[in-house]
DNA sequence: ATAAAATCTACCATATTGGTAGACATTTAG
DNA sequence: CTAAATGTCTACCAATATGGTAGATTTTAT
């Protein structure tokens, strides 16, 4: 049930492409650098969300990506869809990879796994970047967050 | 976000056992036979069941596995856990594999895993191997489901 | 023209997944 | 008491996924 590297990179170069909205095109570089994310390897996965039509892109000198769509178009499930494909715990309650299971008790499973497939695209489906910069703002106003934020 | 193959032989084999609660011991071979799954594969799997408490077994001639507590005593969860690990999509979020992130940004992240860790264990440490048991034998009842099984 | 940027192709080491093989220990039936 | 059936243990193993890296190529602003 891990979110994978790729995914996360993908999520903080986005929030941080989502700050810097309409600010012109950000360089590969300069994401990198600031989320201390492997420059190589933010490469491919900026491809990858340009490809789908999540970013766009500037070739050449002062090049750079941005945003595709407002950061209130794009949520957190078609950036993680795009890079680990499905987020359906197993195949028979994927929309994405969708493929018939045939046990019969595995059914039962199977209704298990379609409630916890929808809590998951619940929240991912649902939260845009543009929620996520809001939090981040608000959670950089008020400091004292450090006090309960590792209480879990 | 997936499933382990793994987990998923247990949770079919624990079902198959609960299904059979109070009937005593049942054979590896038997359940493997049934559920379709590899001998040698499951061997493991439910060795691992009995180390942590779930399963109990009996040795030699006429031996075999049966669970160690009331199915309505067992959650999907602590299946889960003792095959996969911990469940959260990240450490930061895990309460069986913790670990602290630093990223400022991350947080956010971080509090968006946290929803979804919640909620999918709200699912699955809710869920015990009576539920199962019952919404097996529910299927099993009505047997029109297939109309719309496949209808995701 | 040149330098800086994205793009493309191709690797690669390591870990995880999904198993298998075979010897050993224990128990029951005969 | 012995044979057969069962769980237990240790050790492998192939295939795939993960998390990258290297280097050449194309595009563009200056």
């Amino acid at each position: 049930m891990k979110l994978s590297k790729k995914s996360d990179y993908a999520l903080r170069a986005m929030i941080y492409l989502a700050m810097n909205y309409q600010k012109g095109t950000l360089q590969i570089k300069e994401i990198s650098a600031k989320e201390r994310i492997p420059q190589k390897f933010l490469e491919n996965i900026l491809l990858t969300l340009r490809k789908v039509g999540i970013l766009n892109s500037k070739m050449g000198l002062k090049g750079g990506y941005e945003l595709a769509r407002s950061p209130d178009l794009i949520t957190l499930g078609e950036v993680i869809r795009a890079l680990d494909g499905a987020i359906a715990p197993v195949n028979c309650v994927s929309k994405m990879a969708y493929k018939p299971c045939s046990e019969e008790v595995n059914c039962v499973i199977r209704s298990v796994m379609m409630d916890i497939r929808n809590a998951i695209t619940d929240v991912l489906d649902t939260m845009t970047f543009a929620d996520m910069c809001k939090r981040a703002k608000e959670s950089l106003d008020k400091k004292e967050n450090d006090v309960f934020t590792y209480a879990i």
